[in-house]
DNA sequence: TCGTGTTACCTTTTT
DNA sequence: GGTAACACGA
């Protein structure tokens, strides 16, 4: 049986599945088969009398998570899988504070702030203190606090500590500690933990807590790490602190792979495994699986510039495959429509489906171009990342309402919705409020609750417009024990006036809301329902957890798997295509500018380079532009120099197509000049079909000398501003704009130009309408801005 | 207090 | 090229 079941394992996999005692490290290079090492190493346990629930895996993402569990149970059987506990170091962490929070001095219910609200706190922090906003950002005070959560320094350590002390000073942020201070003690009073709270706080559960930490140590008795590589400080000490006395750990990991030190991971972790366990056995998968010979020879070319590595020979058995494709575009349109028309013709003359095509990037801004000559060329594609459904203000604010019934002294969940629907509650009134609170050491909920005590905070017609929000809430409240997630949900929903609100309007903008809002409601109707069948708590506060810790690729909609995907080179880490596309390879973009500093940044920006070659199985294919528009001005970039750093035998240079000569019909690659003839009357809806959408491609030609470049943004009815503007009726470059005359419109609307700024009303201007918006607009104003 | 128009600032990468 | 804070008038 043994035998049988192992298989489907080279022999160093099977030694690293089998010896299953004592600490374990388990190099594993890209795509040397890590992922099937786990599951077969935990189904090894299952067989081998170890129960399920002793048994806790870490890993990249809940969906991989939930994959690898499926593939277990077939393996070892649906039961025994059942128990095990896998998910995200975050995940896991907090349902083991939910458990303990009494401990903490959290409730059970405490909310997890994502960094929108976090971002929040800290701002109204830094107002509060009168700080200068110039100095003091939020996302940089949020990401200093962040980096000491994720080494352990918690706020008494921080402050009166010289070195971190001088450092600030140094950095004209003195009062950091001070902010930290009051961020943790609102953090505290609200009942909410950020991120990085979840593993500061478990590391401080298991210190002080000598007891609970003794419960999960023999507990967990065996313990897997994946990415190893990537765990930061905190989240090594949780692993060290559990697997002591039992030391059954398996870590598994590529140091060539680490990725995320902005998020304070550790390549030492992985490095220095051997110093902390010096009678561990060491696992190396160096063979793989997934890569032609060339790409993986062109991708070891790369990696082994960098310094810092465990020695390892990465080799494939595959065949020789095809070269590495290099691809100079002029613009970043132009390497959009250039890269979605080479999937186009791979999509037509193979047999490559588009779920087997990628397109990585450094940046989810570089998204966009890519997006729009999909939807041009009607390919169906995904964008991980990003802005997220998650995200939208809607559904936001309804998930605030979920919070607040929950925790109630959630403030920044009261501060979405204590004025959603629009109840008259303004901007003084909130202020005051938090005022009044932050003085008394309470939730905002508690003056609310309160009105008696605090008659005189507020008028007495103030007080009459909150009453109903306070009566509404308690009313909530009292029913979330009977309910479950979906009923709750409903109810919230429903006596918040929410679905009212969302579905009295009529713009596409507005039906979108409230089809969102529905959407919602689905998915924790299907939440509700699989958290029953499975015997798991179907409650509200489950659902939330599991949205507040959802990763990137988590947010996946299931619906249509076939799909090219768009991401980061950071999401793509862990999946493979047959077929990659890197964009953007330029000096300052990949490697990022942010991280030209020192080797140390540089070497991890080859790794990530590393990592996105590494996801293709057939064929890489590399692309640069030579001028890029950045915060809406044409920048020249020069070629990364990773593409240099590719040993030159795997790469070809495939001759650029001129422009006119693009392979497909329907989208010209024209740019220098513009054509002009494209851009007459009415043409986008004289032509059937075939007349060129000139002012989307027109964006990459070279600006005319001596011209005033006019950046027209329009706004709609619903307030949606920031939008550039597609050619008017009429109009072409340079031509003359007049407020109160002119119509400018796009595919999906158009109005009439109000006003340009730095101009008095009803004068005219000089345009250039070449810029394309892609969303709907009703226009309004016109902005000019001087060059 | 609200809604609307205007400007500032932005960009790594993610739980 | 987009978001969100801010400013201003009703």
């Amino acid at each position: 049986m043994a035998v049988d079941f192992l298989r489907d394992l080279n022999k160093v996999q099977q030694e690293a599945v089998t010896n299953s005692n004592g600490p374990a490290l388990v190099i594993a290079g890209a795509g040397s088969g890590k992922t099937r090492v786990l599951t077969y190493r935990i189904a090894w346990l299952l067989r081998n009398g170890v129960p399920a629930s002793e048994i806790l895996a870490l890993t990249f993402t809940n969906k991989a998570a939930g994959e690898m569990k499926e593939r277990i149970s077939a393996l070892a059987g649906h039961q025994e899988a059942k128990y095990l506990w896998m998910g995200t170091f975050h995940s896991i962490f907090a349902r083991i504070l939910r458990q303990e929070s009494d401990r903490l001095g959290y409730p059970r219910s405490f909310t997890i702030y994502d960094t929108t609200d976090s971002r929040s706190l800290i701002r109204n922090i830094i107002k509060e203190l009168n700080l200068d906003e110039k100095l003091y950002k939020p996302a940089s005070v949020l990401a200093r606090i962040s980096t000491a959560k994720n080494n352990l320094i918690t706020v008494s350590d921080y402050i009166g500590n010289p070195s971190i002390e001088e450092k600030d000073r140094n950095s004209k942020l003195a009062e950091m500690g001070r902010i930290y201070k009051i961020y943790a003690a609102r953090c505290l009073k609200a009942g909410a933990m950020d991120f990085d709270d979840l593993l500061l706080n478990t590391n401080i559960l298991f210190r002080d807590f000598p007891d609970v930490l003794e419960y999960y140590r023999s507990r967990f008795r065996y313990i897997l790490v994946d990415e190893y590589q990537d765990t930061n400080y905190a989240q090594y000490l949780i692993v060290k602190k559990l697997s002591l006395s039992h030391r059954n750990l398996c870590v598994v990991g590529d140091d060539a792979q680490s990725i995320y030190s902005f998020r304070g991971a550790r390549i030492e972790n992985i490095l220095n495994f051997r110093n902390d366990y010096p009678d561990y056995r060491l696992f190396k998968l160096e063979q793989n699986y997934r890569s032609t010979k060339t790409i993986v020879e062109a991708a070891n070319s790369i990696i082994k510039r960098n310094r810092e590595q465990i020695s390892k020979h990465i080799f494939s058995e595959k065949e020789k495959g095809v070269l590495i494709r290099i691809l100079e575009s002029m613009t970043d349109t132009e390497e959009g429509i250039r890269i979605v028309n080479d999937i186009y013709d791979l999509g037509l003359s193979s047999q490559v489906k588009w779920e087997d095509i990628a397109i990585l990037y450094r940046t989810n801004a570089q998204s966009r171009v890519f997006e729009e000559a999909f939807r041009k060329r009607n390919i169906p594609y995904k964008i991980y990342g990003g802005v997220s459904f998650y995200d939208r203000k809607e559904i936001k604010d309804i998930i605030a309402y979920f919070r607040m019934v929950i925790n109630p002294a959630d403030e920044e969940a009261l501060r979405r919705v204590i004025n959603y629907p629009k109840r008259g509650i303004g901007k003084t009134t909130v202020d005051r409020l938090f005022e009044v609170a932050n003085q008394n050491e309470l939730p905002v909920w508690n003056i609310l609750n309160n009105p008696s005590h605090y008659q005189g905070v507020l008028a007495g017609a103030v007080w009459k417009r909150i009453a109903p929000f306070t009566v509404l809430i308690n009313n909530l409240i009292a029913r979330r024990e009977e309910l479950n997630a979906y009923e709750l949900a409903r109810t919230i929903t429903a006596e918040a006036g929410i679905g009212r609100d969302l579905s009295s309007g009529q713009t596409p903008e507005e039906i979108s809301r409230y089809e969102n809002f529905e959407e919602l409601l689905n998915a924790i109707k299907e939440f509700t329902e699989d958290a029953a069948t499975n015997g798991e708590p179907d409650t509200l506060d489950a659902w939330l957890e599991t949205v507040a810790l959802l990763t990137d690729r988590d947010k996946e909609d299931s619906e249509d798997r076939n799909r090219v995907s768009l991401m980061t080179a950071h999401s793509a880490k862990g999946l493979e295509f047959k077929h990659i596309y890197i964009a953007g390879l330029e000096e300052n973009l990949f490697p990022s500018i942010m991280s030209s500093g020192s080797d140390r940044e540089i070497e991890e920006e080859r790794r990530l380079f590393y990592v996105a070659v590494t996801r293709a199985m057939e064929r890489v294919t590399l692309s640069y532009a030579r001028n890029r528009y950045k915060w809406g001005n044409l920048e020249s970039c020069r070629p990364s120099r990773f593409i240099d750093e590719i040993d030159a035998r795997y790469l070809e240079y495939p001759d650029t197509p001129t422009a006119n000569e693009s392979k497909v019909p329907g989208v010209t690659g024209k740019r220098f000049p513009v054509d002009k003839s494209a851009w007459g009357k009415d043409s986008r809806n004289a032509g059937s079909g075939s007349s060129p959408q000139a002012p989307s491609t027109g964006r990459g030609a070279k600006y005319p000398e001596g011209k005033k470049l006019v950046r027209v943004r329009g706004s709609n009815n619903n307030g949606e501003s920031g939008n550039d503007i597609p050619a008017s009726a009429g109009k072409r470059e340079g031509g003359e704009l007049k407020v109160g005359s002119n119509v400018v419109h796009d595919r999906f609307g158009k109005g009439i130009v109000t006003a340009i700024e730095g101009t008095a009303p009803n004068t005219t201007a000089t345009v250039d309408f070449r810029e394309y918006g892609s969303k709907k607009l009703l226009l309004r104003f016109a902005k000019l801005r001087a060059e």
